[in-house]
DNA sequence: TGCCATTATGGCAGATACTGCCACATTGGC
DNA sequence: GCCAATGTGGCAGTATCTGCCATAATGGCA
């Protein structure tokens, strides 16, 4: 079994450009309550001793509802990291199909990261409450890199398709993408790490740290 | 829940070095029926249409018996890669603690690959099995990645020790493993892909592409 | 304003995954 | 040939996840 996915993404595709309706916000809210739930409840007791139950019963909603917004309750705590993917997927615009495979890729995923940098605001502090968690959690971990490679075969296609089928190597491609999230996942390990330890530290400096290194 | 590797590791760690016994042997030999049998229904049902009760029927155990030996059904297909691991492992001794991280990680890797670059050998064709599993079947690379996460932990560690506290940048030194994987993997894929429609490949050679594509 | 198609939710049954515990059989050292 | 260690099966029980149906809320349209 497990098809998962299919159900799920159903249901909010139809009227993205409209105005957002009451439904749509509704929806959104009842996620953000889950999410909020599974964050607090993983944070408490841990992943492994928390049920379903718990969080769907914690957010107010049933199990069943719970399983039509996340596939897993792994996934109910990483929405922060489906959001990234999103905004790279709403960064294919602004690669140029000539441009040199590696460094656009490189800078794809540069420019989705800026936001993050600013460790003041809601999506900085979000990400970083999660990546917390995950630092502690091998099945968070697991479920983020699991996210990852499912979404990596998306964008493998999209960016094969931009470059065009003769310039897309797909070796090459895919390299380039792994490569470019294994480097946003190491600095935002490392950030995290540095700040339990209460040293200051700068995730967009850490960032370039790390590009540097895997060139 | 989810504990799991506890309960299987416990067993085989003890008589390593001493002659196999056996024991061991019939041990291995249960290890080897179930997995022939779980790749084999994978391939002709697919993984989701395919339960843990299927594979341990086909293997002649039960399924209790099953879960003695992997975690879950698609760890059952996955001996290979955790071989890998393993072997990973046994190069350690090989890496020069004053060498540059980035290298001796990458040579650490190139040298565990070379026993899987002769088409004919029964690791090679064990892999090749494997990995067009791993193709079709994106539970399957899940799983495969996950164990890799796994992994990485330990291989970390050990490597961090090795280099010594000062030197052991941590962020420098998972981007280097992950990138080699992450090399390794693409590698893999691509000659897959390549036997797959009929063309000739050589996974030394593309190996060294990736490599130097990574550099 | 009121009607109706769409959509969100809950509950329930059921399949599957996985673990703890106990009983029994086999092995291999002494 | 005895005994401790080890491997296996069965069974109960919990947790995950899906299909199906009934019901309620929404929002466009007459």
């Amino acid at each position: 079994m497990k098809v998962k996915t299919a159900e799920i993404r159903a249901t909010a595709a139809h009227q993205s450009a409209v105005s957002p309706g009451l439904r749509e916000r509704r929806r959104l809210q009842t996620r953000a309550e889950i999410t909020d739930a599974a964050l607090r409840l993983f944070a408490e007791g841990g992943v492994a001793s928390t049920t379903v139950d718990d969080i769907a019963a914690t957010a107010g909603v049933s199990a069943r509802t719970f399983f039509r917004y996340f596939a897993t309750k792994e996934e109910a705590a990483l929405p922060v990291h489906q959001d990234f993917h999103e905004a790279i997927a709403a960064g294919l615009p602004s690669v140029d199909p000539q441009g040199d495979v590696r460094d656009e890729v490189d800078r794809l995923y540069a420019l989705t990261i800026l936001p993050y940098t600013d460790n003041g605001s809601p999506a900085a502090q979000r990400m970083l409450q999660v990546s917390q968690l995950i630092r502690k959690e091998p099945s968070l971990r697991s479920a983020q890199v699991r996210q990852t490679v499912e979404r990596t075969e998306d964008l493998l296609a999209a960016l094969s398709a931009k470059f065009g089928p003769e310039r897309a190597d797909q070796m090459e491609l895919r390299l380039a993408i792994d490569i470019s999230g294994a480097v946003a996942r190491a600095a935002l390990d490392t950030w995290v790490g540095l700040l339990e330890a209460g040293k200051a530290a700068d995730l967009a400096e850490i960032y370039g740290q790390a590009r540097a290194f895997a060139r």
